[in-house]
DNA sequence: GTCTATATTAGGATAGAC
DNA sequence: GTCTATCCTAATATAGAC
């Protein structure tokens, strides 16, 4: 049953995420996401009691989105370079559902304070099974040898940067345009994909 | 001769920047780049009436600092795959010396009316000639044929992200190291020229 | 050119009526 | 639960003495 609370939060959720991932927490004003919310400014007091508090929630929603992702489809036993595609593809799917995210989360990421450090800090444990995967594979000669840790930033800068420097892709790279913008986004699953298996391939 | 004008100035500007360049437009205070400058804050604005005229004369000197590198040394008569390394080497190397730099301009691209946009949309003309260039390099074979837009995405994504990403890097794929987050970054350099070659070398 | 003191505004937060 | 009105502090900016 939905009670009218239930219905303002989430609408408060809502406009607060609109705003939080394009201007990030300093950048935005409560007054803003009040407005987008169709509410005002006390009533977002009184659902979440500070913008640190409203903003912690959408920035662990995103976290929950965004950093899960990897080892689902990970650990399976196809053979290392499928996997490897397979995560690639996830990840650009994510991010061109979510364009903002890698520019709001390497923003929070150099904030000091931020609370972003706190989940990030946990990530130590989950990502040492992948490393180590990742190097079993080298050993059993499924990739070239390199340092896992390497291949993983390369992977992840791929795919990441494009999104969060979009305004300068649009504008330097391509010609100002949007349509081209999003045409280029949706061709990076292939065209890292493609790359990087050129560039780990045994021979 | 220095007058004790020029002397201020010079001490206000590196303030100014150490601080912009951490926190950004929004998280920088005009106080703390008082501090930092032994200044007070009326001195500041007498210099450069708002906060708005400093910042852009920061940002104005980072760019200029951070896009002219990559025509620099692309058109010399070296084999394509040398200048390619060439680039990496010369961004690497500049990204070390400003480690900041990378989360600096994302942040500040994805800010809404920055100066920034101003600056970048001039910069199309500058790279037209950089992707014909590789376009010409894949014609005469010296290069997999593949969209010279991807191409120089990749090359910077690669060389970017880590730094963006430090805070990242450092916690969950290192263990929370300082030094082992320099050692990594000095790594990039002879790993990011590697696996492009690997990825883009002929045959 | 540099300071202290003050004005001004913006923005987060609360009180209190309904 | 939602609103209007108000408070309070932080931060940019200016006035004016030295």
């Amino acid at each position: 049953m939905n009670t009218q609370k239930d219905n303002t939060e989430e609408k408060i959720l809502a406009a607060a995420t609109d705003i939080f991932m394009v201007k990030g927490m300093e950048g935005a004003r409560m007054q803003e996401i009040a407005d987008k919310a169709s509410i005002n400014k006390a009533l977002l007091h009184y659902y979440f009691r500070s913008k640190d508090k409203l903003f912690d929630a959408i920035l662990t929603k995103m976290l929950n989105l965004a950093f899960p992702q990897i080892g689902k489809v990970f650990f399976s036993d196809l053979p290392f370079l499928e996997r490897v595609e397979q995560v690639i593809d996830i990840y650009i799917t994510l991010l061109l559902k979510h364009p903002q995210l890698p520019a709001f989360l390497i923003k929070e990421m150099n904030r000091e304070g931020s609370l972003l450090f706190k989940f990030i800090e946990k990530q130590y444990f989950a990502i040492q099974p992948i490393l180590k995967e990742i190097q079993n594979a080298m050993d059993r000669g499924e990739v070239i040898q390199m340092k896992p840790e390497h291949l993983v930033v390369n992977v992840l800068g791929m795919c990441v940067f494009p999104f969060a420097a979009r305004p300068m892709i649009k504008n330097v790279v391509l010609n100002g345009q949007d349509d081209l913008l999003n045409e280029f986004l949706k061709q990076r699953r292939s065209e890292v994909k493609e790359f990087i298996i050129r560039a780990i391939q045994p021979q």
